[in-house]
RNA sequence: GCCGGCGUGGCUCAGUGGUAGAGCAGCGCACUCGUAAUGCGCAGGUCAACGGUUCAAAUCCGUUCGCCGGCUCCA
């Protein structure tokens, strides 16, 4: 006897090979949009037979898990379209991603253009015209193994053979056939919102050593709407892009002739400039205490530290003197060497010093993208020398900076993450597991939810990554906590204990921005241009209405300049709708404009970017609406 | 680095073998103007670079560089 329910009410039934959808019937829960069914939690396809009863629900597309089944079958669909458009093309694996879907195909040899995408893709409309079944059958490993050797399918024997089960299932629709755990729709004919978008080249099993397959990736919604809804979506995300934002705001540029390095531009380094002063001035309260240290040292201490070792490949060299020295990659030998100038104290531990470090790296030419992905930058870097017994403490500290930084001032999203030891790593384990405990104890104290990165450490340590969300709904790391007993260890530092020995200081790294650059490029897109007033490159616009009121303008602008605001005049011989709309183009948070009636009343006229005209004020009346605006440097 | 695509004035883009085009921006002149584009005129390009095919190359082929979308890697 099996006993179905769904919420009160049930159904009962003696026989045992049952499918899914018959018990939906009997409960009144059969609908056209059922793609799916959940029996105590987990997902079935509708066909499944049942011989255990529980708490049944259907499932339709428009729910998350609904959508990943629908974006699944879809992908398959494509596979199943590529198989008849392109026959004898190998498959390997097609999952469902945070947008969609994607199918990595090995054509032969066979080159696919984006042109393809739409023969592709009315391909697949005509299967699921078709309305075929969706079906799928258990097979033994060896059945399956057969089954896939005989249809010629590399890639799905080299998956079956390390799948630790015994049986595995394939689902099937008319000659398509495809390893795979479900669950699927039951037909073609559900599937119906979706769009190809785009082809890219992607490593087998995501290794380099591995032959390249041709990816592409699509995108399936549950209804029309939804698709050109992300669609337009994509657009708009295209409209932050902070390459198109950073040239047409006249913030930076990049140039051939130094590819990965960008060059900032006056509007660029007056965010640069209000970010730094932000920075510097939350880190004094916080007790940090700044340096510099230089570009350029020899190479023996690259040697010493490690970096030589483990991280000379991202490095550049240069020879001075006929000796050979490096570009610093990293800011934190240079740290160390000022630290060891003088006998320390446990008096002065934590000690804090924070750089602005420009660092170089080589990056592989493929993966430089705008100020996200540059090969020098700024970190926003500082060195936390203390006793293993601050740890925990000084972590909880830099996490407390982070969450006020990301949160109270820019407002982003953010995760955070655990890296733990990876391969090709400095010190011995009984460290590395000190070093883990002693940042999970700092997470878990401050019940911070994190996600553990097996195997994603520095190469000298275990880290703490903060990941913030942009606009289109990439992450991109910035902040990173660093644990290090290995270059206090190398470079034989130490201080003197309170019994009057010598002792060897812990070592935390850490970023709150990362990349002075890449948080540049991330607050672009994160405001569209539009930034908030305190960090605004131009945070006024005067704009005289005719040649009459420049010499007004002129002194209202000495008045702005001298109270230490970033203003311009707009002394163009232009129409006044002109020049509004360029200051409105340029995302202007104010624009005070300037005519005979506010000459004759001393006073200014007041358009706020996205309020409109606010009317007439006087000077003070405006600075007084200047002082409510948010701004943390104040 | 790898796969695919792309590279024409500052920007956005036409131009597929026969003497390089448009709009915007720039400059000049006129208009002196009240909350998102005034009008007219002028100037600006060895078509990424190098090599090849051809009577003739922006256009076809090759190499290099750069950019874009991904993969791998990372702040």
């Amino acid at each position: 006897m099996l006993q179905f329910t769904n919420d009160n009410k049930s159904f009962t039934t003696d026989d045992s090979s049952i499918e899914i959808q018959e018990v939906l019937k009997n409960l009144n829960l059969d609908s056209k949009k059922n793609i799916a069914a959940k029996l105590n939690g987990e997902l079935f396809d509708l066909s499944r037979v049942v011989n255990f009863g529980g708490a049944v629900e259907p499932v339709t597309a428009d729910t998350e898990e609904g959508l990943e089944i629908l974006r699944h079958s879809t992908a398959h669909l494509m596979a199943q379209a590529i198989e008849n458009l392109y026959p004898g093309t190998h498959f390997g694996i097609g999952p469902a991603i945070k947008d969609g879907f994607y199918y990595d195909v090995d054509l032969n040899g066979a080159a696919l253009t984006e042109e393809d995408l739409p023969k592709i893709e009315s391909e697949m409309r005509k299967l699921s015209g078709k309305a075929e079944k969706i079906t799928r059958e258990d097979l033994s490993k060896e059945a399956a193994l057969e089954f896939f050797k005989a249809r010629n399918d590399p890639y799905k024997t080299e998956l079956i053979n390390e799948i630790d089960a015994p049986t595995v299932s394939i689902y099937k629709q008319g000659d398509y056939a495809d390893l795979c755990r479900g669950p699927h729709v039951p037909d073609t004919s559900k599937i119906h919102n979706f769009k190809l978008l785009s082809l890219a080249g992607a490593y087998w099993r995501g290794n380099e050593k591995n032959k390249m397959l041709t990816r592409i990736y699509g995108t399936a919604f549950a209804t029309p709407d939804e698709l050109k809804n992300y669609l337009k979506r994509m657009e708009e995300a295209k409209l932050r892009d902070h390459r198109k934002l950073g040239r047409d705001l006249d913030l930076f540029s990049l140039h051939e002739e130094g590819p990965g390095f960008p060059f900032f531009h006056p509007k660029g380094m007056a965010i640069m400039n209000t970010l730094i002063d932000f920075w510097r001035r939350e880190h004094i309260k916080r007790g940090y205490q700044e340096i510099k240290t230089p570009q350029i040292l020899d190479r023996e201490l690259w040697l010493k530290s490690g970096h030589w070792d483990h991280y000379r490949d991202n490095m550049y060299f240069t020879e001075i003197d006929e000796k050979p020295f490096a570009v610093k990659p990293m800011n934190c030998p240079g740290g160390i060497l000022v630290y060891k100038t003088q006998l320390r104290s446990y008096r002065e531990l934590p000690m804090r010093m924070a750089e602005l470090g420009l660092v170089h790296r080589h990056e592989r030419s493929g993966v430089l993208h705008g100020l996200m992905r540059v090969r020098c930058f700024t970190q926003d870097d500082a060195h936390i020398y203390c006793e293993p017994s601050q740890i925990r403490d000084e972590v909880i500290k830099i996490m407390d900076l982070d969450k006020y930084v990301y949160n109270d001032v820019f407002g982003f999203k953010y995760s955070v993450e655990l890296s733990t030891r990876p391969e090709n790593s400095m010190g011995s384990e009984e460290q590395w597991n000190a070093a883990e405990n002693a940042l999970r104890e700092a997470l878990e104290s401050t019940n911070t939810p994190y996600h553990v990165n097996a195997g994603d450490g520095a190469f000298y340590g275990p880290k703490i990554d903060f990941h913030l969300e942009d606009c289109i709904g990439r992450t991109w790391q910035c902040g990173t906590i660093q644990l290090d007993f290995q270059l206090p260890e190398r470079f034989e530092m130490t201080y003197i204990g309170e019994d009057g020995k010598e002792h060897r200081p812990v070592m935390l790294h850490r970023t709150i921005l990362g990349s002075l650059e890449r948080f540049l490029g991330i607050l672009i897109e994160h405001y569209a241009g539009a930034f908030p007033y305190w960090i605004a490159p131009v945070q006024i616009k005067i704009i005289p209405v005719s040649n009459d009121h420049m010499q007004y303008a002129k002194e209202l602008f000495d008045n702005f300049i001298n109270a230490g605001l970033r203003v311009e005049v707009d002394y163009r011989e232009e129409k006044l709708g002109r020049k509004i709309r360029d200051a409105q183009l340029q995302k202007i948070p104010y624009m005070l404009v300037i005519g005979d009636k506010e000459l004759e009343n001393k006073n200014i006229s007041v358009r706020e970017r996205s309020k409109g005209d606010l009317g007439s004020m006087s000077l003070d009346d405006f600075k007084n609406l200047l002082s409510q605006e948010f701004n943390p440097i104040h």
